[in-house]
DNA sequence: GAGAGCACTGGGAGCGCTCCCATTGGGAGC
DNA sequence: GCTCCCAATGGGAGCGCTCCCAGTGCTCTC
């Protein structure tokens, strides 16, 4: 009768209260800190069983400073760039982590303008307790955002450009350079790049891989064919190039999704892969399995990616200073090449 | 000399100071609240400025209990579950509608038993303003803690079995009809289907609209074939297929994975697609239009499916009573049948 | 000219928790 | 028997914000 309110939330004092106990015992047995005697830490279990008390967050992340969460910003100017599943990959890695440090996993597509603005927000506001960047492109407001960030922060893949504090990075580099080693290595002499978008690292770095390594090979390097990442974009890359090049052996794309495009395209030009041409991809996603043929691509350990931002933000957040990563690569060879 | 402390956050008590007024006053100007004189207003907003002062989230959350933050939770005893690029697509959709909300994401994978608690903590401690809960299974615990959650929750698809109060799903009967019907329109009779895992409802039902079309159409539905909607589960179920079931024409895939693995096993059984069998996918992923030949599928509307779902629960939070929704989905023909 | 009404203002009580600190009451050590 | 130490305890001051409420000085009406 005196208690059929719209029943709140139990809050701590209820359990006090009904415990018999101050709210200091209280906190400590909730949070098995020591100097709690064996009874009275018994009597406050029994009273939140008894209530059903959940501590509240929010309480908590005032009083503490510190909000239990974690950031992953993705930055673009499309928010289909997220659509690539290489962003869930990266996610299920970070999360993994993030849970293991009893962190919440906060996702922010940095697409829209507004977007752009809440990020900006949450770095400057202490929303979170700290930020993994992605995805920068060149001269993208997020870098400068984040230097003024009131938490730690740490990129997936290096900016364009500057090398941040902190970072977890793949070796684009080698694993590009390595791709088309492999070409060479096959007898293939007019290799091609379909590159990813240039004003990204990656995109850079990886045609940088492919040009050193043609370089050394005493090869003439072909000038970056720009795609951005996705499959059209390959395909259509892969035309210009059969137009400019139609006796080119080889393509190395910078990723699988271009790849796939330019096996699309080398199909329907009549080209068979790998005999007439052959064609190296870059993730080792989904599609390269399931291309047709199936394709030769550099793995890259994009579940490990996020799990070593993660692991860096944690180590970030406790107080330490951690170094930057760069994951290795590793050549996966199937049918295209 | 005095001031080269470690530099906190300004908080809005030195707003107050510096612009010379109260602090209902600088509350009031920062949240564009009404009794506020155009000078004081403008003091406010330049002390902001001055010091560089952003609002403290926690705290305004502790005050106003609302945590700003809504939460997607995806099922799954396994984390892998996730790296579906579907998944991908809903949360661009559901990140834009709440973005409108001015509310942030928060992303849980309950897979490991440690994160099945978390979500659960979360569901009982106004963690957040609401939840959104995806790829529930049979029995699945997410269930019971959804009943016992202090804030709204709006289901993405219906669990097995039950319909909840607040959902939004997808046509998946209709869509799994319209595709078998297309088939059988072509000619087929044959026709088989690979099911996906039959302990979702999404399993379930889409195999019973292909029984439905296939009764309708007078013709004998085949047991279903079950997969989990991953690319080899759809290779092995054809190849399971192709012996019990030589003479099938027809095969209807309960999502694209599944059906890109059929076109894979039937393309080394040598059988010619669509000409010896003609197979439809479901979803229309990125992998329909790779896959070879580009799968003729049914497409459903991931982004608008998370898109409705944040809408809905937004509704929930403000205290509305929105209604379940249902999607509808769309054949695409393309080559494949 | 008195009262009503209204825009503006600031005081202060929370929101639910953590944590510093002072206090208490036994043993252990001599 | 008397310190000294330390586990156990509870009081209470925050954490940084929102919002209710009472108060102030106007203009407006009859």
């Amino acid at each position: 009768m005196a208690e059929d309110a719209p029943r709140r939330q139990p809050t701590l004092d209820e359990v006090t209260e009904l415990a018999g106990v101050s709210r200091s015992v209280a906190s400590r047995a909730l949070n098995n800190a020591p100097h709690v005697s064996r009874a009275k830490r018994e009597a406050v279990e029994r009273a939140v069983r008894q209530l059903g008390y959940v501590p509240n967050p929010t309480a908590r992340a005032l009083a503490t400073r510190q909000t239990g969460a974690a950031a992953l910003v993705v930055s673009g100017e499309d928010p289909s760039i997220f659509a690539d599943p290489f962003f869930a990959q990266v996610i299920v890695g970070a999360s993994a982590a993030l849970e293991e440090a009893d962190l919440h996993l906060m996702l922010c597509l940095a697409a829209s303008d507004r977007g752009r603005k809440r990020v900006e927000e949450l770095l400057r506001s202490k929303g979170a307790d700290g930020v993994m960047l992605m995805a920068l492109r060149e001269n993208d407001p997020l870098a400068r955002m984040a230097e003024e960030a009131v938490m730690p922060v740490v990129f997936g893949g290096r900016p364009v450009g500057s090398a941040p504090r902190w970072y977890v990075d793949v070796d684009n580099v080698g694993g590009a350079r390595e791709a088309t080693e492999f070409l060479v290595s096959r007898g293939r002499t007019r290799v091609a790049a379909i590159c990813g978008r240039l004003d990204t690292e990656a995109g850079r770095a990886r045609y940088r891989g492919y040009r050193d390594a043609m370089l050394a090979a005493r090869l003439d390097p072909f000038p970056p064919q720009e795609g951005d990442f996705t499959e059209p974009s390959g395909a259509a890359a892969m035309a210009a190039l059969l137009v400019n090049h139609p006796d080119l052996d080889g393509v190395f794309a910078a990723n699988d999704n271009m790849g796939a495009g330019a096996l699309r395209t080398l199909r329907e030009a009549g080209r068979l892969v790998p005999a007439d041409v052959a064609v190296v991809g870059f993730d080792d996603l989904a599609v390269a399995q399931i291309a047709d043929p199936p394709l030769t691509t550099v793995h890259q350990p994009i579940a490990a990616l996020g799990r070593e931002m993660a692991r860096m933000l944690v180590a970030l957040i406790s107080g330490q200073d951690p170094t930057p990563l760069i994951l290795p690569t590793r050549l996966v060879i199937r049918f295209s090449a």
